[in-house]
DNA sequence: TCGCGACCTTGATCCAAATCAAAGAACGGA
DNA sequence: TCCGTTCTTTGATTTGGATCAAGGTCGCGA
């Protein structure tokens, strides 16, 4: 997992009001000219689902604050998280209609969206945002086999410490900087939504953080609010090597 | 998962012994001719390690026969096959310079490989490719992704069977068809690298394996060859939606 | 302030899959 | 042909996490 996403990732966005992951990380002026005409913000709610699996998508859009989430849902109700998408983060599959997960804000949610047909239009006339969406992919890809080595083969105690140092590393990325020593931040998910991303029930990662911060390997203030005093610590519970950042 | 390949994905390439499912899809006839100025065949043997996780890889490459997986491995040897590459499927990084995963050819291997210094400017110059090659990365990430639903919800039973329907589907992909009713194929798997794919151990597979014998839901002749009297019923078992086709 | 609903924690019990163990195929090489 | 190796099957036992169940905490709206 690239361990800095700062210096790759996060750049000036037109007239966006974060720094953010962007499609545009490689683009001239003009084209941010033509990026920012076809784009607008859309807000939600915790909870609320943005849109729905198979769904037409006509956008595609960045993540500028709070956390979602991309879950695939089986008949029978089981749910796995597939995805989470911080602010800076991109979603939409330019050249594909469909959605093919659901998408669902677990906090307060603002995204930069653009229209996708003159989205697709400027990515065929501009080398760059190709090359950027490629980058971006490839990244989510090494991402989700990351957490196909989690799912299958990591016990419950290690797939929270790895989903913590997860966090903790997104969350040190947005303040431009690298998560060492003591580190605290909030947990953008319920227990459940927890669960759902780990392949765990929530009874298990309730009793798993609880396990953690017996141990002292971190500490709670009300339900959300973590406190990591060592972070390589933590960092060794996950399974992790060390230092994975040879992908970067 | 895309259920028709062959449509998409299976196509011709300059010279190759094979249609493949390549990057040049949608290429132009000199830019064929510069892809075929770069190529060059590596056989390799059943167990044999392409390339080590972390290597430096100069190439990027087509499978033309046999099978291949990726790998991800933990300190302490736990192994969780994070992708299966058959005929037609592509691996490599344009520009990336390290593999994050082990390559291990699962049986006797053909692959067309590209150098990579060449491949990337010809890229550059290139839109198609580009094209091509994003289209490509979309389809493995949500092959990661649906394999990451089985890894986190799905019984033992369910993956065996998940694993049973992939592996019928791609094949009959190579014969330009869709599997159905009776469907007869070959496992390129041991046990051990079934159950490093689907995040259980050797014995659950040959047990789940030897489940579905009894109930007559596969047979097998030997270790390997097994025929599927009932596609759709296996599909069931596997759990997934009967129709899972929209993403196409 | 109370009461309700959404989340979270903890305990008791159960079970699917892991682990430990042993014994068959299948195959290639001497 | 026999032996050794690699792969596979099956059995016995253990166990990590699921499931079932009961309270606890917090925040919000009446």
């Amino acid at each position: 997992m690239p361990v800095l996403y700062a210096s790759r990732n996060l750049t000036e966005c037109g007239d966006c009001p974060i720094r953010h992951r962007a499609v545009c990380a490689h683009c001239e002026k003009d084209e941010l000219a033509e990026l920012d005409a076809i784009k607008y913000y859309r807000s939600f709610e915790a909870g609320q689902v943005l849109v729905w699996s198979g769904d037409h998508m006509d956008f595609v859009a960045s993540v500028v604050s709070g956390v979602a989430t991309l879950s695939q849902v089986m008949e029978d109700g089981r749910t796995q998280t597939v995805g989470m998408l911080f602010p800076s983060d991109f979603v939409g599959r330019p050249g594909r209609d469909r959605a093919p997960y659901n998408v669902v804000a677990t906090t307060d949610l603002v995204m930069c969206c653009f229209r996708k047909k003159p989205f697709e239009e400027l990515m065929a006339r501009t080398h760059n945002i190709g090359v950027r969406l490629l980058e971006m992919t490839l990244d989510e890809l090494d991402a989700a086999r990351e957490w196909m080595l989690l799912l299958g083969r990591k016990t419950a105690r290690e797939k929270i410490a790895s989903l913590l140092v997860i966090i903790a590393q997104r969350d040190a990325s947005l303040k431009m900087c690298v998560p060492k020593g003591k580190v605290v931040f909030d947990l953008p998910l319920t227990r459940e939504a927890m669960a759902d991303y780990l392949g765990l029930t929530l009874e298990t990662v309730s009793r798993q953080i609880s396990a953690l911060r017996r141990e002292g390997l971190v500490s709670l203030e009300g339900k959300r609010h973590v406190t990591v005093p060592d972070f390589d610590r933590l960092q060794e519970v996950s399974g992790d090597d060390a230092d994975g950042g040879f992908l970067a």
